[in-house]
DNA sequence: AGAATTTGTGGGTAATAGTGGGTTATAGTG
DNA sequence: CACTATAACCCACTATTACCCACAAATTCT
């Protein structure tokens, strides 16, 4: 599945270049068909082949709908959730609401998060992974579950 | 398993010559294929043939993601992780962020840790080991598991 | 020790990938 | 229906990477 970090500029129009390596995997999938979407506990962008996808619209869809926690999760994730596909050269072209979103500059940063991948300002991303690193990094911060994993 | 250290220098294309000691072996088994990730308790790039990191990331990605702790392990050590393979002369190529990362310059240390290899800025390498040798050498410090440990 | 082979290093070059922007098409708006 | 804004497409330029070759250094063999 997907990982690894790139470093990704966001041209005047908003588009953004898909590195190559990825983009012969995403055609075959689905014919480039991806769903952008927000991440609701980070500022950032959170995108899925449309495969990938599907199944989480399904079991968003099927929580209790009259659970306001449940509706408002319906509103955010599904509500800006975004169909849109790579151009002839490869490249996405972000909706300006979720750029806006996720605070995207020129400078960005695209990670791979095994079915899916993120999309960050860079200079957010910097600070979060600063921050992400200091907690990790404090004893007793770690659940049980990863107490003992040996990387 | 992988050990020992190598005084290895990066080039001018960001490039490092992997030792012939361990090309073969590395081309046997995976064709070369490895992922470079970021350690995140140091400052240095965790280096896994593929077949060693897939188990660990499928591990990392059965953590229950709504626990903060595992989200943000998740984040980095996956999204950090970046495929690369050894090129037609032994060398791998470390990609831009990952070694802007770990802080290596020119001169670097590449130390086998049974099953990955971790590289390192060689004087953070220099610095680090000798305040590990120092806390060592501080009574109770050990915990329980290695008091009774004989080499 | 000297020769032969292997390993490490430095670039040059060609191919690929990424970027920027102009132009035409399409869609939205009044 | 005209006008405006947005998106798709195309092309040109730049940067990066993969590949190749040549040399230097180290190691091994005789």
């Amino acid at each position: 599945m997907f990982r690894g970090v790139h470093n990704i500029n966001l041209d005047a129009k908003g588009r953004m270049a898909v590195p190559a390596r990825y983009r012969q995997l995403l055609r075959e999938r689905n014919d480039g068909a991806l769903i952008v979407t927000i991440d609701t506990e980070e500022a950032c962008l959170l995108v899925y082949p449309l495969n990938e996808w599907e199944p989480i619209q399904a079991k968003l869809e099927a929580l209790p709908s009259f659970n306001p926690a449940a509706r408002r999760i319906q509103r955010l994730i599904i509500g800006h959730a975004t169909d849109i596909e790579l151009d002839t050269n490869g490249r996405m072209l972000l909706p300006a609401p979720l750029r806006e979103y996720a605070g995207l500059q020129k400078k960005m940063v695209m990670m791979g998060q095994g079915n899916k991948f993120e999309l960050w300002d860079e200079a957010h991303w910097d600070e979060r992974r600063k921050s992400y690193l200091a907690e990790i990094r404090e004893e007793g911060q770690m659940p049980d579950e990863l107490m003992n994993f040996s990387l």
